[in-house]
DNA sequence: ACAGATATCCAAAGCGCTTTGGGAGGTTTC
DNA sequence: GAAACCTCCCAAAGCGCTTTGGATATCTGT
């Protein structure tokens, strides 16, 4: 007993018009009126056709999402913890995704694809890389965007959320610091991603105030997995000089270095010290590590439901957001962090 | 510069009815007829407005799916592979996603409302349980579905796409079996997965055949991460009569386990053989481990494609599949098995 | 008490496509 | 040569909503 605005207007003895008006929050429909109107639709159970409403309106309600299939990136578990903060936020307002799947060569065509598809009114950018052509593109085809991160160099006049990487890894590494370490080694995410580059600078930023050099053999790049964490956890430890505190991009690689670390016979928090990023995934709590891990905390799924917001903001042109959103991240500290050994 | 049906029309002197005849296949034009309207589309650029069919046709063009958001399965790895097989193959027929996320205990409600939204013609399930109920709702919201994998008890008269996962693992053991082994291990996935439960019916059924019996503390249930492979494999090894051959449910699973082999010093293919279900991950090559892997293959984003296919071939009428697939996965022999050390 | 506001409501015109119901002209059929 | 068919095309009626451009009635202030 599916309705229509025909219908519902007709079993109301209005208009079409004041029927729709009253549902849309418009200011000329008296409010007795509008309170039978909400009335009737709770009792038919009515819902406007989105077909209907998107031929009408011009706006599709849904945003574009390309999602890279080549490397290992769409198949990561930040990815998916991401994906659900958006979906959680788009399903509120009944927005739909249209996911693209794209090779990353082939990007570009995708994007104008997409948006000359007229099948989305926004998109959504994530994993920026240094001098990210991508930003380029999306303006050049004047469809609304927000990215998730920041590139580095390149235009800087562009809607993002970003957490401030930066300032995390910078906080981190001074804590380190002050706890009188020296050699603070970082397992890293990839070295394209603009994060990485970010949470490398913080590290560089704090040892040089405290008059220390980087040590770039102490860096590690690598895609997010426990595997890769325990390898590069490893080499470190096999160094001569070996680190005696490390950041962790992820509490993913985490979790494979507290195994390498574990391995080697080391304890955590009394022989080497570890800070690892948490996204915040429900699956691997830093409290729960058999050290708690002490980290800098954002929530992944956070950023999502607030891109997804903006995004959805702008599009039905309510909402008042800030263009560009720089977020803290909270640095928590636990068990895992002491002070150097044998100090 | 974008066109419509009515210029698109006028431009080359016919009515819309006939363009969009030409346009959509019907037979009722005449070859040249059809070959200009081509050839205009071409030259203008002109794209259908979606929401104009979708009024039109009743269609949404697209398909939903309902992602569970509480336990880790969102962002497991398997799933982004699944969803990149649909995803591909959605975006070839131009067919959107409305992914809705829900806890499992309001999946129910999820359903209902995707149905009554309208917004999706029909809907995907994945995750099979055993008498899973989620199979008897979508036959009564009476909107077209494909399930992947198969529920176990309950109705059976649906369409699904799965593989033959009691084949794979009967064939893996018979192949240990043959090779002499006698204490045939089983890390699999979470127990409450239907593919869980046939995987281990499949073994079951091999050892009966031999005259065995499967013992319960040789098979381990869990999440399949790379971490629980690991721990799993070392839960075996220290128990006082170890097996000597593992059945693992995924390649993730055995990366874990490789570990935990190597770490115990032992070598695999000599001193404990394996054999792994490959859902030919991109990122994680059976062929690419140290000691090359032993598997039962099947690609999982293949059956994602699958589906889609399915699920879009069914909306549209055309097409002919058969409503219930069950695919085969092919043993491939490698390095990682070999006869019983000791023999 | 009357012009000008103000508050409510409505009829009708789209939005861009598909589909129904013909209809003109040319071919067959007997 | 008339009746019966095809073949190919068209006009117009929706699909269900939003929005424009009034109407009508009720208030204002003077």
């Amino acid at each position: 007993m599916a309705v229509n605005l025909k219908q519902l207007a007709e079993l109301l003895g209005l208009s079409q018009t004041t029927v729709s008006r009253a549902l849309n929050g418009y200011p000329e429909v008296n409010a007795h009126t509008r309170r039978r109107v909400l009335e009737a639709v709770r009792a038919t159970g009515y819902r406007p056709n989105r077909a209907a409403q998107r031929l009408a309106t011009g706006k599709a309600r849904s945003i574009g999402l390309v999602m890279p299939i080549a490397s290992g990136i769409d198949s990561d578990i930040h990815f998916g913890e991401f994906l659900a903060g958006l979906a959680e936020e788009a399903v509120k307002h009944d927005f739909h995704f249209v996911i693209n799947p794209s090779a990353p060569d082939d990007e570009e065509a995708t994007f104008r694809r997409l948006a000359a598809s007229g099948n989305v009114d926004a998109v959504f950018l994530a994993y920026m890389r240094a001098n990210d052509p991508r930003i380029s593109i999306l303006k050049s085809l004047s469809i609304p965007f927000v990215v998730h991160g920041r590139s580095i160099g390149g235009p800087r006049d562009y809607p993002f959320v970003d957490i401030d990487n930066t300032r995390a890894f910078y906080d981190a590494t001074k804590l380190l610091l002050q706890l009188g370490h020296q050699r603070i080694a970082l397992i890293n995410g990839p070295d394209y991603l603009a994060f990485s580059i970010r949470r490398r600078k913080g590290l560089m930023r704090a040892l040089d105030e405290w008059g220390l050099r980087l040590d770039d053999s102490l860096v590690q790049y690598s895609e997010m997995t426990d595997e890769h964490g325990y390898r590069s956890m490893q080499r470190f430890l096999q160094q001569p000089d070996a680190p005696t505190a490390v950041l962790c991009s992820s509490t993913v690689l985490a979790l494979g270095a507290v195994r390498a670390i574990n391995q080697a016979g080391l304890v955590i928090g009394r022989d080497i010290s570890l800070i690892a990023h948490d996204d915040v995934l429900p699956m691997l709590k830093p409290e729960n590590f058999s050290v708690p891990l002490t980290t800098t905390r954002s929530s992944l799924r956070a950023a999502g439901a607030r891109i997804a917001a903006r995004l959805i903001g702008g599009i039905l042109e309510q909402g008042d957001y800030p263009e560009q959103e720089l977020w803290p991240a909270e640095l928590i500290v636990r068990a895992s962090t002491g002070a150097t050994p044998g100090r």
